[in-house]
DNA sequence: AATTCACATGTCACCGGTGACATGACGAGT
DNA sequence: ACTCGTCATGTCACCGGTGACATGTGAATT
């Protein structure tokens, strides 16, 4: 592993010299660069970049840490990170937070050892105020849920608007019994999300009973416990306000004639029959903006900038949302949004 | 931002000392070691990962590169190496290589600059040879794809016997016109399903006219072009062996009445109606095996290992194959292998 | 001829831990 | 009392580039 002291050795320079030529100062004479360039390709020397980043004391890294890559949504947002920082060269940290909250502390500050330019986190704990002294020295910038217990940067969705909506969309179609479904409360987006839904069905004039809300309902198991719960009320549900794209995907296997409409997009959501109505959100919008406020925060450190980014979400009206069957009258005419029929989307595929 | 030295001096010892205490050196009284504990914590001092890292000329970062992490397949494998390298208190420097193959070299060798302990690939071109030189410094483990033109170890499956079995699948169920779908013959994956594809038909007896095979079906523009070619044929084709995922998923949106059996599962196969036959892989075996056997090789430099290992694939059937439908006969009664009849399945959401 | 200056190149310290080795102190064993 | 070993701690160089600053050389300017 030849260095740069050895290229200036072979080429019978001092290493300053070769150190110049890398980096493409004017002040080497031609013949010399081309000496150095040539010893550089004999030895085949390669720069070692740990050292020049250590020197500098930053490494030229974004790190990003986000709950699941495998989730589309999270995927997303670390490839328009990983998309901002190629473009400035500089290269993208990924870690997976998983699903205990107690050890989120332990992976960033892993993480935030390497000396980071920045990053970029999704949490999934109640309390980051750990990372205060941090961002003293190094911006960090929430995605898709804000900080808890420490003011920084955030880019997020206007859950409680797009949950609203939602259900209100559910309202709109005839449906007075409604059921929420998420995974847990204590992530903000989730509560956000829940209290879009509370109000939705306030504002109607409905009552939003705790019996409607069910959570934990991440897998398809816990799915379908929930969905027959919320089936077998006094009062049933008639159609479900799916507060993630988890949650419905846990529940896809096993819905039968029930309305959904679902915060999050998600491959093939518009392929099945019925296509899912969703509330749409941009996660690559989300981490282009946390990629860039990154590099802003770096290239301007006294610039002031909008701590809080709330992004709009919005409405893509598909096929699973129905006007509840009246048992006492089947023949009340055809629902008003589903575009195609039943037995048409059967055909899709065979 | 506290160093090793200020620590030292505040708590009146030398710099080596806290380091000493830093590592749980047990060659430290009790007294010191609480002295410079309490100082580290007062000036709350952070080690620099980057000098430790630097002076020991090996960062303990496992770097992956995959096409693209959005595809579910590639991050689950980011996901199990991930995993692996957490337990070992490594981390892991994640890059999406895209979709051009004249910048894979250039993606992977900014990697191999920042010393990582060793590197996981899935490349995207057609020649590795320039990774000859690196290969003698760290691990660099294949992934889904095999290195061309350079030797080194890699964890594939078995594209060939599972494209085989797929195709074989459809021509049992009685069709006789099958057709390929795959977006690049150049990925050497692709040209071994298609092998696999060829070789099914010809033990068939039947002819693999070129017609059959549709190239570049990777969007949906792309795929219905395809499909509709494949219609038009004097003899038309009933069946479509999709040799990835991706394929399938920009097929899904327009696939009316066709067999298909698909090279890969993904999320939902099973709940789309009819749900999706599929050759399964396990790309998170794929990304633990190479994880591991990047430990392994940087545990053991001299030990000899298989260079190449090949995973095997296996049908899952679902429904999405059927008997092509007779025109002559249209009463010849129910297909062998679907489960659910497609009315049926029409009727699981709504 | 003296002065100035742009240019080509070199020297050296430094970034922050840590390994190799050194030192001093004290208790145990002969 | 002397040697030896163990413990607690220190010194110093080093990992590989690079910034600050110095030096030397030849051409242009006065």
């Amino acid at each position: 592993m030849a260095t740069m002291r050895d290229v200036a050795a072979a080429a019978g320079v001092s290493s300053k010299t070769v150190s110049r030529v890398l980096n493409s100062d004017p002040h080497v004479h031609p013949s010399t660069r081309a000496r150095v360039e040539a010893m550089m390709r004999e030895l085949d020397y390669v720069p070692n970049s740990l050292a020049t980043t250590f020197r500098s004391g930053r490494s030229s890294v974004i790190g990003v840490a986000v709950p699941d890559i495998v989730d589309p949504f999270f995927a997303s947002i670390v490839r328009a990170v990983e998309h901002v920082a190629l473009a400035r060269d500089m290269s993208t940290l990924v870690t997976s937070l998983g699903e205990d909250p107690t050890r989120e502390r332990l992976i960033l500050e892993s993480m935030l050892r390497g000396q980071p330019s920045g990053i970029v986190v999704a949490p999934i704990s109640g309390d980051q105020s750990f990372l205060a002294a941090w961002s003293l020295r190094l911006p960090i910038v929430f995605v898709d849920r804000p900080p808890l217990g420490l003011s920084a940067d955030s880019f997020t969705q206007d859950n409680f608007a797009g949950a609203f909506t939602a259900t209100m969309h559910l309202v709109e179609h005839g449906h007075d019994r409604i059921g929420f479904l998420g995974d847990t409360v204590t992530v903000p987006t989730t509560a956000a999300r829940l209290h879009g839904y509370r109000s939705a069905l306030q504002a109607a004039g409905l009552s939003a009973d705790d019996e409607l809300i069910a959570m934990g309902a991440g897998t398809r198991a816990s799915a379908a416990c929930a969905l027959q719960t919320l089936r077998g009320l006094a009062r049933p549900a008639t159609a479900v306000f799916s507060s993630n794209a988890r949650c419905t995907m846990a529940l896809l296997p096993l819905a039968d004639p029930m309305s959904i409409v679902t915060f999050g997009d998600f491959p093939l959501a518009d392929v099945l029959r019925p296509s899912l109505t969703v509330m749409a959100q941009d996660p690559a919008e989300l981490g282009r903006l946390a990629a860039h406020r990154i590099l802003d925060r770096l290239d301007h450190p006294n610039r002031r900038f909008r701590r809080s980014t709330v992004l709009p979400v919005h409405l893509v009206e598909r096929e699973s949302c129905v006007v509840p069957e009246d048992p006492a009258d089947r023949a009340s005419g055809p629902p008003p949004t589903a575009t195609r029929s039943q037995t048409d989307g059967a055909s899709l595929l065979v």
